[in-house]
DNA sequence: ACCTGAACACCGTTCAAGT
DNA sequence: ACCTGAACACCGTTCAAGT
């Protein structure tokens, strides 16, 4: 009895939805999004799994507003999510708040699944579309082609990568990577010859692994590039 | 043990990997991907859980196969992976087996999730992406250019559309698009005006719901021409 | 009011035992 | 050899009970 009043009162930070997602988030980042379960969830809040549900209704709401929590994340870090409403060179625009958008999403890799897995639009995701949508139609877009373009830039637009080749390994990459260029030639070629020949101008490059930052910025571009020549044909 | 020679029969099938993949995939297909447990896919075969464990390592073995199988009706739908070695227009060439690839995606929604989840390339999707490279390369690309354009094509090369918005209940996406009409004019203007504009231009169009193929072909050909451009001027 | 212990219905998977 | 029953360690979640 005597000694608790000292490190007991530490505990006595009352749960709420807020300290929930935050520490869901922090479960995320730590272990990925897999280990995040309403037990361990708990565990690093100091709590029985059963009192999560006073403060979230389920597991699909810890989701939901953990994507919400990132959203905001996204806002915080672009200064809000105004729309300048003339004079906007809408591609320089469109760019940063993507890219925004995916250094956000590089410091979260696990929210892709999280965002893949909702069932509804929150009013903030909701907003960050909006606000997307407002910077193509004040940059001279018509209703029709900015409609398009959103679609084009699907999950791209929150930051995703949208990579096929993405090892959780770099070094198992490598060594897979390895593996093909001395077995597997004829069953390969033009991947063979791709490797041999970026190994051949850059003798440091890891095989496995590519530039994320660069290949998105080129597709990225790409998109834009491509949607700036239909506008100014429109 | 009279009537047991009849329906007996049935059952003595023997179980294999093969039927268990095509099971897998039966059981996805119906109630999708969240239904795919060792237990439901037992029972699809007649057969305990425990069996399954004989003719598959795990569940990610499950996957891993399924995965596989997938690529294979893709390969066979578009008769083969093969490279014509010259004479090919490689645009019109990447965009029918990106079509083809889409076909069979579209007949398994949840498939996406699964090669999202695979954390090795097997042989015969490395082998979708090497000829798909080949199409590009036998088309006049460097491989420096065909490795960007891999990159840049990511996960659509396999026929994933990247969609953010994709109710999986359309009528549910309507009322909420008509709530948002009604309420939400000045919280989300850009999307509101969109959809007015959609709806004025075609009144018989369903607003949460677009047309995925023709999205899918808009953005996947913004996609060509931005490299086909590319290529020329290199 | 907020938190908890015990329990339930599910998972994937192991193991020893059956034919 | 192939299949199974019982069990284990995990899930998310409910409910009645504690403070």
């Amino acid at each position: 009895m005597v000694a608790e009043t000292g490190p007991v009162v530490e505990h006595r930070i009352p749960l709420s939805k807020e300290r929930v997602l935050r520490a869901a988030i922090t479960v995320a980042d730590q272990g990925g999004i897999e280990s995040l379960t309403m037990r361990k969830l708990a565990e690093e809040l100091g709590v029985e799994a059963m009192s999560l549900y006073h403060h979230v209704a389920n597991k699909e709401a810890v989701l939901d507003g953990v994507a919400d929590v990132i959203v905001g994340e996204i806002e915080e870090a672009a200064g809000g999510f105004e729309v300048p409403d003339d004079g906007v060179d809408w591609q320089s625009a469109v760019r940063q708040r993507i890219l925004t958008a995916r250094e956000i999403m590089l410091r979260h890799p696990w929210a892709p699944v999280v965002f893949e897995t909702r069932t509804t639009i929150s009013p903030i995701l909701m907003r960050y579309f909006d606000t997307l949508l407002g910077l193509l139609r004040e940059g001279g877009f018509s209703y029709d082609l900015a409609h398009n373009a959103m679609h084009a830039m699907g999950s791209r637009s929150l930051g995703f990568s949208q990579e096929m080749f993405k090892p959780d390994n770099a070094e198992q990459a490598d060594e897979d990577a390895a593996a093909m260029l001395e077995q597997m030639a004829e069953q390969f070629p033009y991947m063979v010859g791709m490797m041999m020949e970026i190994a051949h101008d850059d003798p440091d490059s890891t095989l496995g692994w590519c530039d994320d930052q660069t290949e998105f910025g080129f597709a990225l571009d790409l998109l834009l590039d491509g949607l700036e020549r239909l506008r100014a044909k429109a």
